[in-house]
DNA sequence: CGACAATTTGACTCAAGTCAACTAGGGTGG
DNA sequence: CCACCCTAGTTGACTTGAGTCAAATTGTCG
């Protein structure tokens, strides 16, 4: 089970060490919070099931999300180097959490040389990801946005080897906008401009690519560029 | 003098120590490179004298600068867990940089425990100002935008003990609107709109602060928030 | 079954982008 | 040393994408 949580070409005697540092269960409901910004830093944490936001106050105490997390995914390790965590995780809807206790991967992480690396590499995928967030913001169009999150989410869900076509949106509308900078009124309007065109089928938060190339398209360059 | 590249509470032996491994020299004009997006990470960066922008290359080609690097600031750290550079670094004006060959600073990191942990505070500041970065452009307007790349100028020289109110901005209003998601015609005229409102004195790159009060609030928060 | 929250839709506004013309600097070669 | 050229910056007129406000509709959970 937790060669979900941290995917790993390892052996099934590592496997066994590494699950038996796993916390399992700690079921949360929708808005729970799995910690809160300013916190020790003391565990990774991965999704088995649902979904969580990561997010950041502003100085003026909105919400600034940062982050979407999908089953078999890990967070929470923005606190890695600075020892308390820099933003708070809450769960979008019924989720289970595996809590991993990070002195207790240190020594491990000597012995399971991929581990180090694997660690490594998913903080450097963690800023990849934000410089792609930052490019979306400052140079995307409402649409080329809303287009991205899809093709993204869709992709993150074939990973996990779910339907990359139809899938349920774990987040609200005011999530998404929050997320890509947009108001929710603009995303819902996006959303609806999509389906009308023929590009998405959409239900709520049923969401079905009917069109990945055209989608994929809408997601790049948009007219001239700037 | 790598005590302004590397500011840090250590005994003079110690100083002399990284002092050994820090290589000089190296002026670089306007748009040189220190290193390209792709490139092996070997080395840490200071600046020791101008400036330096770090960029990425959209899928399309264009330009995203992710940040301005002043005299006494390390850079080039973003690869530090990949492996290689995730984006470049050009000077801004003629610059003298030094370099850090980190694997000769790794076995320094054993001896001098507060060096390790220096590094992860740099690569942790690094990950908030991403964050602050992206608030910035996912909720505020112009002015906001260029009222905060301002005042975090002002702090940044302050520290290198420069003056706060009046400085030379060592980025073209092209790199600032990029850097802010913005067009230069409305750097350009956020300018002039702070000129003729008394806040600023501009006069093409010599900037000086006549309200910090002022401009501070303009940073802040913009009329009932969103 | 309500009650409240989330979503959608429409009408209107406005901040920032686009296009275009003009001006000011800065650096180079004669 | 200065004329010229090229780039950077400014300004104005106009357009537009996304935000605001408001009202209707749907969804959801206790």
């Amino acid at each position: 089970m937790s060669s979900i949580c941290l995917p790993l070409a390892i052996s099934d005697e590592e496997v066994d060490r590494i699950d038996r540092i796993v916390e399992r269960g700690r079921p949360l409901r929708r808005g729970d919070h799995v910690f809160r910004a300013g916190e020790a830093f003391e565990s990774l944490y991965a999704v088995r099931s649902g979904a969580v936001k990561t997010y950041t106050l502003t100085e003026e105490g909105e919400e600034q999300i940062m982050g979407f997390h999908l089953p078999g995914e890990l967070f929470g390790m923005g606190g890695l180097s600075a020892g308390r965590h820099p933003n708070s995780a809450a769960a979008l809807e019924t989720s289970a959490i595996c809590e991993i206790p990070f002195a207790r991967m240190e020594p491990l992480s000597r012995d399971i040389p991929g581990l180090q690396r694997h660690l490594f590499q998913l903080m450097s995928r963690e800023i990849t990801e934000d410089q792609q967030l930052m490019i979306l913001l400052s140079k995307k169009s409402a649409e080329e946005r809303i287009a991205s999150l899809l093709l993204g989410l869709s992709s993150r869900f074939k990973q996990r080897r779910l339907s990359p076509r139809t899938f349920r949106l774990p987040m609200s509308r005011g999530d998404i906008g929050n997320y890509l900078g947009l108001v929710v009124e603009t995303v819902s309007r996006v959303f609806t401009r999509m389906q009308r065109s023929g590009v998405l089928e959409v239900a709520g938060k049923d969401v079905t690519i009917l069109e990945p190339e055209r989608l994929a398209e809408m997601a790049g360059t948009r007219l001239e560029e700037r």
